[in-house]
DNA sequence: AACGATACGGAGTGCTGACTCCGCTTGTCA
DNA sequence: TGACAAGCGGAGTCAGCACTCCGTATCGTT
């Protein structure tokens, strides 16, 4: 039997708003403010995810899965070097509250739940990937390898929340991009 | 009149044991943990401290010090521009959980408690005149300001955080250092 | 349209953690 | 060394949050 129609709405209005709150309000907002931005009662939030831990897991899942996806379809490109540093030019530019994303980066290395473990190994590969490309193409330096440049992202997207102008972010990140050249 | 004895002694083992609980256990670690460590009652740490944010800003506060006081040390040297890199890997080889430094200088940002401010505004002199005299010295890239390098010691901090092995930190710090070259 | 199954809302529960209060102890000064 | 102020410990209070439960509403099917 599939789930009722409005059950899957729910869910999805769910996760979509848990992602906004902890975004802007950081991981210890309450589930109250979850359910109350979603539209639904509480009850609705705790029947799809157990507890906020198993909420919180498919949030930075959720994020996680953007990042591979990015990655994945950067791996593609004919300028892999270029796209290396598009890679992290992209992820630090356009996460609303860009902490999040290094909180989803880093809670995957912590393991918040085991239920992150496969998509986060999906991430790593595709990241993996593109990286070998980008060493191969001569764009990356070869002294690094996966962790590192994890590692990097998230420190990326740390360094730049720390920095409000947009030239300033510019700047910061192109210490960054000239860090990673061979 | 000057405070007792026990007083101040108790009050420097609250902070002592603050420092290291909050390190460990995060921020949110509750403040019977921190009394406990300190071997006082609560009621103690709550006089020396009003509120629990009163007692973290004194962390970050002291933790800042230390960083200010490093980077003005360092500005005395003789070769200003190898300073300036070894802050860089000073900082993020020493501070026990290493992430612990990067709080403190993104609540300095974000400024938890306007008692910060003077340190923080401190600290970011003494990063100032440090940067300035590596740059002269043509050690460092003119093209960043203080508010650069600072977002930058957030993100090498949270960086090396993501990474558990010694020699992996080592080259993802090199990512940075290289970075700033000119 | 009507009925069973599925899902919903939100008042209620229990627990945790910040902060208070006061009887007792300890330092300090004469 | 006695007395009083300053400081201490920790049981107690209260607010907030994760999570439960069940009467009610909605969906999907015949």
């Amino acid at each position: 039997m599939s789930p009722r129609a409005d059950a899957v709405r729910n869910r999805t209005k769910v996760l979509a708003a848990a992602d906004e709150v902890f975004a802007e309000l950081g991981t210890d907002a309450s589930t109250d403010e979850v359910a109350r931005r979603a539209g639904v009662g509480i009850g609705t939030v705790f029947r799809h995810f157990p507890t906020k831990e198993a909420l919180l897991a498919s949030v930075f899942q959720e994020r996680l899965r953007q990042v591979g996806n990015e990655a994945a379809a950067m791996a593609t490109s004919d300028d892999p070097a270029e796209a290396f540093h598009e890679l992290f030019t992209k992820l630090i530019g356009n996460s609303r509250t860009k902490q999040a994303l290094g909180e989803a980066l880093t809670a995957a290395g912590i393991d918040i739940d085991d239920a992150i473990a496969p998509v986060r190994d999906e991430v790593r590969e595709a990241i993996a990937i593109l990286l070998a490309k980008a060493q191969e193409a001569g764009g990356v330096r070869g002294d690094i390898g996966v962790d590192e440049a994890i590692a990097l992202l998230i420190g990326a997207s740390q360094a730049s929340a720390a920095v409000i102008d947009i030239s300033m972010r510019a700047r910061t990140l192109n210490v960054f991009l000239d860090g990673l050249r061979p």
